[in-house]
DNA sequence: TCATATTACTTAATATATTAAATAAATCAA
DNA sequence: TTGATTTATTTAATATATTAAGTAATATGA
């Protein structure tokens, strides 16, 4: 009988553990200030920037348009980002940090921080340099 | 002002690309299955058993409990899996594959392999087999 | 110009993720 | 033996993922 290869073997299975064991390492920390994976997601790529349009922070943080409309509207009424329209193009939706917002992003930046050095000394600096290499490599061999 | 490292240097997000660029090549062979991801990955730990407790499935699909619960019951439905309880310890479940998800399974199986072949086509041999090892290891070491 | 197509987003429907609480069976301790 | 604890799973509540369909604004072509 055909049979598939074992989990071991498996590059999405072992990429879902690795993911896993990643963030469950963040995601305590992301909790204890009041924040899912995907706000912080969100929150990093608005700090990075101005202001972006909705699509643009979509590819960015990695989440796909109807999540992002939620994800946005919740952040919105926690008064973390505010919404705008562009006038020239009435479809088009600009997201922005609030002051409040960005204060969250200062208070996570310090712990995340502290929390990626200590995954550094857990694998190697070297090992995680190179770990990092090869997934840029495939995630540019695979990009459709 | 303190500022978080680039989303090319974070490995939680390359990771994430990385799983996400593998899935998008798996998933619309599965859908034409009539198969999520998740339930893919539950066929495919039982097709390894002869039966298999629910915590366990749990553990080997990397599906948490409550999630489970639902997936079990929409296969149960579909008639791929069934359900029994140990007469030993009413509490614990037991699920197996009917013929039908063996069925499934086994066509399934090697439009996969295929799939995976291609990766390895795109990716060089060796370079995934070393990407996959530096996973292992990965996980391993940072196993809570 | 005006019907048609495209773009940018939102809504809807169903499936899954996450955390906490509930339930029921089994175990343990006095 | 019985009351308390633990274990295995399910329910519940809220958040996100995925696919399809809807809506409104903009662009395009005859």
């Amino acid at each position: 009988m055909a049979k598939l290869r074992n989990i071991n073997r498996s590059l999405p299975m072992q990429l879902l553990l690795a993911r896993e064991s990643t963030m469950s390492l963040f995601r305590p920390m992301l909790r204890s200030f009041g924040l899912t994976d995907q706000q912080w997601r969100v929150l990093r790529v608005l700090a990075g920037c101005d202001d972006i349009e909705a699509f643009e922070l979509s590819q960015q943080s990695m989440i796909l348009p109807p999540s992002l409309t939620r994800i946005v509207k919740n952040l919105e009424e926690d008064r973390l980002v505010k919404r705008t329209t562009v006038s020239e193009d009435q479809r088009k939706v600009l997201i922005t940090l609030t002051a409040k917002g960005s204060r969250k992003y200062k208070q996570v930046v310090p712990e995340s921080e502290k929390i990626y050095r200590s995954i550094e000394k857990k694998l190697g600096k070297p090992a995680l340099e190179d770990l990092l290499k090869q997934l840029v490599t495939l995630n540019k061999n695979l990009e459709n």
